[in-house]
DNA sequence: GTTTTGCACTCTATAGAGGACAGTGCTAAA
DNA sequence: TTTAGCACTGTCCTCTATAGAGTGCAAAAC
């Protein structure tokens, strides 16, 4: 297959079908006869020129005819020639961009910042949105807190990588007071902060080794605390995380084959691998990435297109959103808005100003 | 209508067969017949006498034919029989109940455990999971912590009620050490601690008039940042929260009327305000509700019942939760389910032990 | 040589007809 | 009171015919 260089042997004319064809078909959905497109193109062009050029387009494999007696559609390499050289990205009007910018509004925390990206991702574009998030190859303990709730219950409070919160409850033997719980976390901080999870979790074992000979009650209540709060929780799914939202927009898109091959594709968990396969491809080749049609290699996303956008802060990729959707879709409108949304996200999360 | 009473003027054999003839239709999905319920239910009876039967069940409204030449089905009402006085629930076998109580171990924080909750119901049911978090009428503001990230940012981290974590990150002018941010902390803390949050925002107000006059450097950025954290984000939204998942699994279910209809039933803010207002109908009601079809007054759940019980701890209600399906649900399985799945996520945001 | 017209051909989608099937209600017999 | 028999009714499925859309090719027009 001399795929890309094709593009180039067909005239002028071809393409500025092949863009109509397109174009007429991503609003349909139905294939494009001659006749359609002769009116639709404005070009002065007979149905029966036409045929001829569309014969010609799907000799190079940009088209193809559902039956003999069905307009064309394009293929999968159609769709990748319209994006990479036909395509021209509608600039977004303010009221979207000002939309947008209104969710991701820096103020809020971390993890509700990257939910609202993903389901303004698929509000705003009618589509399947996602988010991936990356786990960091190492955890940095910047801070842990101890807070007494009632009686023997503590909540600890980590703060790791400079952006992380998390939050659990511990039951305890005893009743800490309010200043013991903060020596303890003082004396944890002073002791771990700065340092990876993992190391962390050695240096514990290694302490309470050490406090069993010169028995110090405050400190060995720090250690064993921090050994439980370390326990599970915190490293516990080594797995990057995927966020979904907007499933049921996929529901109208007829041609995805039914509804079940779709409640397939986000309720498997084998499925879910694949896509966070391909995300893992787009955070690697920076900047925006088109998946279309069978070209990911991932069968689940047969008739899907996945366009995504890695989103960094300062200066560090985080990771990568998207949206998933139809091979047919407005890509003209899709790809801005990934787009935006992955630079406002990236602007949200940064340190900044 | 002489509504409930009537069940009392039927004979136990017409009851026999209509609870045979709801199982059936349960398990089925399809109208059932005479012939199929003579078989069925292995009374001796014959097609013609059963047919007899249900004619006189169809008249007090418990049955319904779709039409002339098709089998039976229950109506709302006769669901509603079923329910109250028919159904013999199952017990759960153990290996349920395990995998419930392993997914709300008690050892996750609040919001994750009300997250998995909701998960784990539509996992188990197959259908789709909802749980309410009602906003409590008072917020106590138990602890206030204040970290230091990287420059002129801060990351506050407010315990409010006793179980809720929530985190910002707010932009200060200057850069804060750790040793000032936990004098800042300790004196709001001392302040404001276990006082409401709109006291303590008046308050707040109160105090920066006072530091007008008397200047006092450590004491006015306390304030200042405490009236930055409180700004938007606590108590922002006072609705209640929904907390749906599983939808999808509802896309199999054929009975409710296609797709479409269902993708509205989760997307339309106007459903999700009827749901709410059917789930506050049940934290009034208290103990297990059974919502059936038209009954719930919402034509949104025209098709559906809602199953749901309240979860509470320490005594005090804290939500509801349940699931929605079609009508033609295994009840059997899904109440024991619901019931217990709240006791257990009670039980693990107890203080307990 | 390129474009258009004309025409035969192919495939799909849709509507209607007819039969199989399931189930009913009624009447009369057991 | 229950059962058997029977005519009746509605649904679903299959089959067929037809209209419509669109093609490809050959010959005519530009």
């Amino acid at each position: 297959m001399a795929s890309t260089t094709d593009s180039s042997q067909l005239s002028d004319r071809s393409l500025q079908l092949f863009k109509a064809l397109v174009e007429h078909f991503i609003e349909d959905g139905t294939p494009v006869g001659s006749r359609t497109l002769s009116k639709d193109s404005n070009m002065g062009l007979s149905p029966a020129t036409i045929r001829n050029v569309m014969a010609d387009l799907e000799d190079v494999g940009l088209l193809h005819s559902p039956h003999t007696s069905a307009g064309r559609v394009p293929t999968a390499k159609g769709y990748r020639l319209f994006v990479d050289s036909l395509l021209r990205v509608n600039a977004l009007n303010s009221s979207q961009v000002a939309k947008i910018a209104r969710e991701l509004a820096p103020e809020s925390d971390y993890s509700s910042l990257i939910l609202r990206a993903s389901s303004m991702l698929s509000d705003v574009t009618q589509l399947a949105g996602v988010v991936m998030l990356p786990r960091p190859k190492q955890s940095i303990l910047q801070h842990i807190e101890f807070v007494a709730l009632s009686s023997n219950r503590v909540l600890v409070i980590l703060v790791v990588n400079d952006r992380e919160v998390q939050n659990r409850i511990i039951n305890t033997d005893k009743t800490y007071s309010t200043s013991e719980l903060q020596k303890i976390s003082n004396y944890l901080n002073e002791l771990f902060a700065g340092r990876d999870l993992t190391q962390v979790r050695k240096s514990i074992l290694e302490e309470l080794e050490k406090m069993k000979e010169k028995v110090n009650q405050s400190m060995q209540s720090a250690i064993e605390m921090a050994q439980q709060a370390l326990d599970s929780d915190v490293t516990k799914d080594k797995s990057d995380d995927l966020l979904f939202s907007g499933q049921t927009n996929l529901m109208d898109v007829a041609e995805l084959g039914a509804a079940d091959k779709l409640k397939k594709l986000f309720e498997s968990f084998n499925q879910k691998r694949d896509i966070l396969h391909l995300l893992e491809q787009a955070i690697n080749a920076d900047g925006m990435q088109i998946f279309i049609g069978e070209e990911s290699g991932y069968d689940v996303l047969d008739k899907c297109s996945v366009v995504t956008s890695p989103y960094e802060a300062d200066g560090q990729i985080l990771g990568v959103l998207g949206v998933i959707g139809p091979t047919r879709m407005h890509y003209d409108r899709v790809i801005p808005i990934v787009d935006i949304t992955a630079k406002m996200l990236g602007a949200a999360l940064n340190s900044k100003n």
